[in-house]
DNA sequence: ATAATGTGAACGAACGTTCGTTCATAATAT
DNA sequence: ATATTATGAACGAACGTTCGTTCACATTAT
């Protein structure tokens, strides 16, 4: 799709990235316009079209280059510890400090589900699955504690779903109650979370 | 700002409600344009503005009409049990019954968080927290056996987690792993939820 | 060394289309 | 008759994309 060589442009092709990322996440995809992408990154109108075919190969150059899965989950492959206690813990604070570093990260889930009926994240999906479930089996690996009956994608699942919870729960309390969000309600949550999947 | 008196034409304005909400569930608000959903409510584009001034106040009105906190939060005053166990499983069961009749409620949401910065999306939650707290206290009542060092909000993200981690694992897992999609695998994340928050 | 040529990048005007909104007017209901 | 609703043409602004051109610089030829 994208046929334009990389030589020389390739750093004006991650300032428009920077750029169209900052004004994608702020605004929706249909909510931002070239002309916006191309003050923001202090060039010229024209100048998008020589490293972008469309709009929205700008927008699949910004979800693919911010994506943590490239980068989330090999961290997750180096966390130490005995027991699956200890390595989820990591594994959900690694998650955390994506989730720190770049908040609006879940804008361009957003912006997929709704604006473009999650295309680009299936095909991105494809490739992250068999290393998310590499992942999933070195953290949980732990057959004298993690409970029988529990199969791997439901832990992955659940295991998701406290991260998720923990970021939309902020999203739609915020305003509303600040003092639940401290790093105590992070940790009472995996609290929860490893009671559920553990025995005793 | 909608100062339209909803006289004869209630039932044309939700017609309109009707139409915009399909079509701004699928494409997000500036996605949509005033003539599709003129053409999806078999209308004139002008009388559009016969019952709102303008296209966010139609974006209003479908958010308001279409959010669940009016039908699900008081449902849950009415489940039985003697239990926070069989009062937190019909709970979500009525959540994911919810989610089931209308699982495009969620892009609304993404729809406000990302075009409308959850503007709102904060005034209907001061609505509707203090009858979620209220909620809350019934469906978790259970001193003996909920754990003590757990505080009401807290347990409150756990359980929306719960929620939100169902459905957007759903998303992300979606079409790679459609086994994974079973009513048991909800009851699954429930279990580990209970297990959680209470004691034994 | 100097000139000639090639090339990717930057530029901003211009294209045709679509946008949200307004308006005069027609139709309908009371 | 009077008030309410429906209509679609019209408005100016903004949209994504294309275009011809300019420019800096590398390569090649002389």
């Amino acid at each position: 799709m994208s046929e334009i060589k990389p030589n020389r442009g390739e750093s004006t092709r991650q300032e428009i990235i920077n750029a169209a990322h900052d004004l994608f996440t702020q605004q929706g995809f249909h909510g931002t316009s070239m002309r916006q992408i191309a003050k923001q990154a202090g060039m010229a109108l024209g100048s998008l079209y020589n490293h972008f075919p469309s709009k929205e190969a700008v927008f699949e150059g910004v979800f693919i280059a911010y994506h943590p899965y490239r980068s989330v989950l090999p961290a997750m492959l180096e966390v130490k510890g005995d027991t699956a206690e200890t390595r989820v813990r990591q594994a959900f604070d690694l998650m955390l400090q994506a989730l720190k570093a770049s908040p609006e990260f879940f804008n361009l889930m957003f912006i997929e589900i709704v604006e473009f009926k999650s295309a680009h994240l299936n095909e991105l999906f494809m490739r992250a699955f068999p290393l998310g479930l590499q992942v999933a089996g070195y953290i949980f690996d732990d057959p004298d504690r993690l409970r029988p009956e529990l199969s791997l994608p439901i832990v992955m699942r659940s295991f998701l779903g406290l991260f998720f919870g923990y970021y939309l729960s902020e999203i739609a309390f915020g305003p509303q109650a600040p003092a639940v969000f401290t790093d105590h309600a992070a940790e009472q949550m995996v609290n929860i979370f490893l009671r559920g999947i553990l025995v005793e």
